[in-house]
DNA sequence: AAGTGATTTTGACCTGGATCAAACACCGTC
DNA sequence: GACGGTGTTTGATCCAGGTCAAAATCACTT
């Protein structure tokens, strides 16, 4: 299991034997059952996640109480409530497991002594916010730019994994639709 | 000119006076004329950009050929076409002047050349991610949770300048709105 | 001050997707 | 196999904001 964690470590920035290991030693193992809520609204972001097998989510509530579903991980993913973990403030995107998940975990105080420490952790974590960065402005011209249905077939193009794997209610929240739309969208 | 530059790059990162020094040299002066396009669509973005005085933005283009402003750069603000610029692939956004602009630029080559060598520098651009990151989060969740007349309202609050200082095509489309529909607003 | 083009406002109309509500399907469990 | 709970589909209605078009205002130029 930290096998995988060191591949995809490596594929982020250029780590020695001796360095992976030290992380291995950083990232904890964890069980979390389907539906549990690894960080409630309003409290400080204090982890980042690597998933072994499973999948989780963030999202955040609108003023109508509707969910609004930011990003998904699925196995080998890595990632976490990052506005909050960056400022650790307190959060508005929940996490959630939508399945039975396996993950590793690494502490904030942790992530951020090894951004002082390791040269090739600064160079990860740069790697991430850039993809991170980069996600989320496709993610806008998206939101901006696409009709529902345009936005249905695009993830069914891409990510087709999350239709098998996401419940409707889910699907629909991480697309931006209401489920009854989401619904009408699949029958044609 | 170039001590606001010092002073903006000490906001983000403990640089010393050496430093300071060395990185001015790296920006270069440039005055660019209203209505000038700094980088083109489909072109690759090899500048980072420092305004000293003016005003640009990023923006896109819609399939209907509407624009979509993403980000506004008002006097001592820094930014580029970020997703370009990290990638060096070519880019879906352009960079526009809005008034005309006295900046300082800094090339692709030497940014990265810095992010190797200079440990600040490194930290620097860390902090940039970050915040550009919370900030595209931050536009997410108000694009998908808010109605027109209140992403109008919450921007007249936070940042009233643009309201003086772009104008209502510019300002409709950085609200992802039609003029008409501002128009209407303004109006109340 | 008249003319030309760009920008903003106003009006009438339309539509994608939300909302509300009810029916339906799919479970696990007693 | 009946029963409650959860998730999905279907139907009827509504509305924020888009679209299209015309009028009004502003901004230069000659």
């Amino acid at each position: 299991m930290t096998d995988k964690l060191k591949t995809v470590l490596k594929m982020f920035a250029d780590f020695d034997e001796q360095e992976l290991n030290v992380l291995s030693g950083c990232f904890k193992p964890r069980s979390v059952a389907k539906n549990s809520i690894l960080l409630y609204e309003g409290s400080v972001c204090k982890e980042f996640y690597f998933i072994s097998t499973g999948c989780i989510r963030t999202f955040f509530m609108d003023k109508n109480g509707h969910e609004k579903t930011r990003y998904v991980m699925l196995d080998h993913y890595i990632g976490t409530a990052l506005t909050s973990f960056i400022a650790q403030k307190p959060s508005i995107e929940l996490i959630e497991a939508l399945e039975d998940t396996e993950l590793l975990a690494i502490q904030h105080a942790d992530f951020y002594r090894l951004n002082k420490q390791m040269d090739h952790w600064k160079d990860f974590y740069q790697r991430i916010l850039e993809m991170a960065y980069s996600f989320q402005n496709r993610k806008i011209e998206q939101l901006t730019t696409l009709t529902a249905r345009q936005r249905y077939d695009l993830t069914m193009s891409e990510t087709p994994e999350l239709f098998q794997r996401l419940s409707n209610r889910v699907l629909a929240s991480y697309l931006d639709m209401r489920e009854e739309t989401l619904s009408r969208l699949k029958s044609r």
